[in-house]
DNA sequence: CTGAAAGCGCTAACAC
DNA sequence: GTGTTAGCGCTTTCAG
């Protein structure tokens, strides 16, 4: 592995010289750029970017925390992510499986120091953010939150409109004559207080009993059969008895769980039961029937969080939340009561 | 941030001495011990793991290149290599998105330039390994391959037995009595190929016709919408006038598309055609029909990946190839033809 | 057991 | 335009 040094030796000049033509930042005369290129060639030079990094002070990378990429949710905001990210010049670094508060906190803090210029944290941890650790990071490194309890956290945050799209789904049920609707969450994840939140407002106005169905961690994909058994073991006479008509989702994986229960237990989706999703990931479209749902466009969501991150280290200062607005995506899960 | 220097301005030592407590790798008198941690402790001290990386020339870190995160299986392989070497005080960096041979190159010898200590790259390109790039890059830095085109190939590998596999996957569609099997893959991957030899041998032996259906990139979760629309749009008469009464599909989003293809066309599954897959993603156990598969035990793949890269990283210059083998999982998709 | 000092490979003043 | 040099923050001889 050849160095700056050797460089310079061969070219004959000295290893600023070799710096600057390869950063490109400082005048260089035409006949030593082509001798420092021809040396670079032939020793197969690359600059190694740790020892530019010790100096400069950043890596040209930033980090991602997620929960768990088996939920294409998160593989799909990472995609937008890295298309930005790499459009920019920057390098992504993904850390999986942050689950928890003290996860979350120890990536934070050990992993981070030094070796990203930014983080961008998907799903983060309420209690991080309410007692101000996340808050006092951001402090020293840029940080953009996407999704998560943001009331009163005064951080860049890329949201998307969960408040809105839960009532737009709520709404659409009740527009399809569903009198009785059921809800299911996973648990700890702001996302899903927000939703249950909404969905007891609609309980009430539309004067129904709430039915709360809570299955295990909703961010992997096994919350699909978790979801499945739970509710074929400890709802469905329930579901029945109480002329349930109707479930909300928190996420299109639990959807597709709670269709693959009622198939089950011989109840037709969407004939007896119509089932709504969240997110939109490409499962949902490809499911049988296919999912009715929200989508969160995540895409975008990765994008804008890699744009403002990228914004952030390169010295903006300001605190801004990009609100990315949601959407109902009719498919066959869903049909009108009759 | 206060760097090493600060620590030992506080605690009245030399920083060779705060660099002993930090690493713990020479003899420190309890006392003076005591006085750094103190430190440490009152200005929150974190060693930068980039100044480290210069010096020792390692970081730490082991990549990982895939071509698409989307497709659990490759989701299924990063659990598994998280894991071992979340053990082993390494940490991984993924790249996303190696889909062709130049970017894989390009990757290989841009980012990991003393960025990463080893790498482990999932469905390595069968170009850059016959042509001998990869093989030259793993004299520079540690290199395993997960599966791929491995004949000739003097490098480290961790493969499933996919010719095993294939083979056991034929074997029972024709105990159940299937005399004409179609074959569905995607466009290059060696893992395809490998496949399609094996199929191509059972066809001769059984005395069937082939019957190739070639989709797009199998990589990425687009593979199932892919896989329907080319069945329902290009090959469903075949299909039929052929009389086909099964198929095998390279992975289990392909078998999962073909699925849904034939309940399209009110084709039943297994009831007209079984459906076999490959991989055994959690998504084939939640599918309905759920899909029989063969399983590649991707998690331990992952893990011995990352166990062999540490072993090269650590001073290993042996070069092995590891062989997982795989199994067959009966589920609903596949039953006797009657 | 502890401190001084020589780098790791690179960038960015600062001279000329 | 180009070379010299002082670090970036850390580890590791080498003395003592």
């Amino acid at each position: 592995m050849s160095n700056i040094g050797d460089v310079a030796r061969e070219a004959k000049v000295s290893i600023a010289t070799v710096s600057r033509v390869v950063n490109g930042n400082y005048p260089v005369s035409d006949e030593t750029r082509k001798k420092v290129e021809c040396a670079i060639d032939k020793l197969n030079y690359k600059t190694n970017p740790i020892a530019r990094g010790l100096v400069k002070k950043n890596m040209n990378v930033i980090a991602v925390m997620v929960p768990g990429i088996s939920n294409m949710y998160f593989a799909r905001v990472l995609e937008g992510i890295e298309c930005y990210a790499k459009k920019t010049g920057y390098d992504v670094f993904i850390v999986n499986g942050i689950k928890s508060d003290s996860k979350e906190k120890e990536t934070l803090e050990k992993l981070m120091e030094g070796f990203a210029d930014g983080v961008i944290i998907a799903d983060p941890k309420t209690q991080n953010l309410k007692n101000g650790f996340t808050m006092k990071m951001s402090k020293k490194i840029p940080i953009v939150l996407i999704n998560g309890y943001s009331k009163g956290i005064d951080m860049n945050f890329i949201m998307s409109d969960e408040d809105k799209g839960t009532e737009i789904a709520m709404e659409y049920l009740h527009d399809l004559g569903h009198k009785s609707i059921a809800f299911i969450r996973g648990k700890e994840s702001y996302s899903y207080d927000i939703k249950e939140h909404i969905y007891m407002k609609y309980a009430k106005r539309y004067g129904f009993e709430p039915f709360l169905i809570e299955t295990e961690d909703g961010n992997t994909i096994d919350v699909v059969k978790n979801t499945e058994n739970i509710i074929k073991n400890s709802y469905i006479a329930d579901i029945i008895s109480k002329k349930i008509t109707a479930v909300f989702a928190c996420n299109d994986l639990m959807a597709f769980g709670a269709i693959n229960a009622m198939r089950d237990v011989r109840l037709s989706v969407p004939g007896d039961i119509s089932v709504i999703g969240f997110d939109n990931i490409s499962l949902s479209e490809m499911s049988n029937p296919s999912i009715t749902t929200v989508d969160q466009h995540m895409y975008r969501l990765g994008e804008s969080g890699a744009k403002r991150v990228i914004e952030l280290i390169e010295g903006d200062t300001n605190v801004k939340k990009t609100v990315i607005n949601t959407e109902l995506i009719k498919r066959q899960s869903c049909k009108e009561v009759v």
